[in-house]
DNA sequence: CCTCATTTGTACGTATGTATC
DNA sequence: TGATACATACGTACAAATGAG
């Protein structure tokens, strides 16, 4: 097992303090002479992770200023790299499973190709349908192949992001991915659990994301129901 | 005027050398060592500017591999960051101008919020329909604010980006932006225009759109009959 | 208005690790 | 095994923007 390099370790632990409330929006991040200090690493390193906090938009960078906190993006966020949990704000989402996590053979992925690792591994499948405010927002398929996750299947994902489960408990690590965007008619199924009327338009994801280990993936398809909320995202 | 900084220079050559041809799809790009050499820099700056490449997809980079050149230059794929003429592939598409680009007030900016600058320059205005393989696929409407702009409501922008277009005329370069997504019904406009029946799910992308220029935002709506085609995008 | 300390941006050089062939 | 190429990390210097005095 390799370390993960110097810049992505603090990186990660500044992503952390911001999330979990260390700083807070509007608030300066300490300067970079002074985190280099503090982490025992020369500017240049932790630069690159004030770049990649940057470029996931969670600090707003200025020259000859401190580096700001940026709030958390308003409305919902979907298109960058979030999960969906980490997408509408951590506050008043509450998640309902409705299919726990249960191993299956691979039937397809979303219209994306597997592997035949992938394949042979077998697959996880769980629904989860994201409720905000009392509505019913997005509905969250997933799978993921059965490599080398002990207990995953013992976990139920209630009110916790799956990105950060898995960081947490395997750490694996999410590095970018791929998307197909469409608008369809709700049919029967979606017309019950995002609750709008038969053919209301509803926007579906379908998402195929990398991560830190090498052909893992993870295949996710989302529908939104964007009449109170709209999907947002940085690039 | 300050010339911008090398790796950005070595970033934009490189591109347009990607985009022109001169280096083909599957193709390798030559190692860092011989471009830094090439351009009279040294390492760490070719590798900034090829990390800028490898960010907006054009490469893909490869420990102990030569970089390679991506087949789709998805860099701008419409959930990236290009305009919707390379979103298609500039292959078969056909850009039809429904409202050539005119000169008129500010109303709204797709509830963006614009700054007075930008409010007191006016407001160019062009609506276009992307038509590929016959089939009308993108509704574009596009608004921009009148600063320093010279002959801009002269050009039509048939059958051409607006991003190259301001790039190679007024060395406008665009950084990122911020995007909303909804799912909706297909108005009257839509019908007309798209060719979908009434009622029809259709995609609606509003985008504000950042540049090198401060203070000089891009707005953009896209509606989109995602029947035939979905849209797609790398993150 | 100017000066100065602080902070970030750019660019250089160097060394070493690791993947590929 | 060695040569090549990319990845990481160190150190240094100066430029440019900011804000305080």
């Amino acid at each position: 097992m390799v370390a993960s390099p110097k810049y992505r370790q603090i990186y990660e632990l500044l992503r952390t303090q911001i999330t979990e409330g260390a700083y807070s929006a509007g608030e300066a991040m300490p300067s970079e002479n002074a985190l280099a200090e503090a982490h025992r690493a020369t500017r240049p390193t932790v630069r690159k992770a004030l770049d990649l906090l940057a470029s996931d938009g969670f600090i707003v960078k200025h020259q000859g200023k401190e580096s700001v906190v940026k709030s958390a993006p308003k409305g919902i966020g979907i298109l960058s790299i979030t999960g969906t949990t980490s997408a509408v704000g951590q506050g008043n989402v509450l998640t309902h499973i409705i299919l726990k996590p249960t191993l299956r053979q691979w039937t397809e992925a979303f219209s994306f190709p597997i592997s035949e690792a992938e394949q042979g591994a077998g697959c996880i499948y769980f629904e989860r349908l994201r409720v905000l405010e009392g509505r019913p927002v997005f509905l969250d398929i997933t799978m993921l192949p059965n490599m080398n996750l002990p207990h995953f299947t013992l976990h139920s994902l209630e009110n916790r992001s799956l990105f950060s489960f898995l960081r947490a408990k395997y750490r694996i690590e999410v590095t970018g991915g791929t998307q197909q965007l469409f608008a369809i008619r709700a049919d029967k199924r979606l017309q019950k659990y995002l609750q709008v009327k038969a053919g209301f338009p509803v926007l579906q994801l379908n998402r195929k994301i990398e991560t830190t280990r090498q052909g893992f993936h993870i295949y996710s398809q989302v529908f939104c129901a964007t009449q109170a909320y709209g999907l947002t995202g940085a690039f």
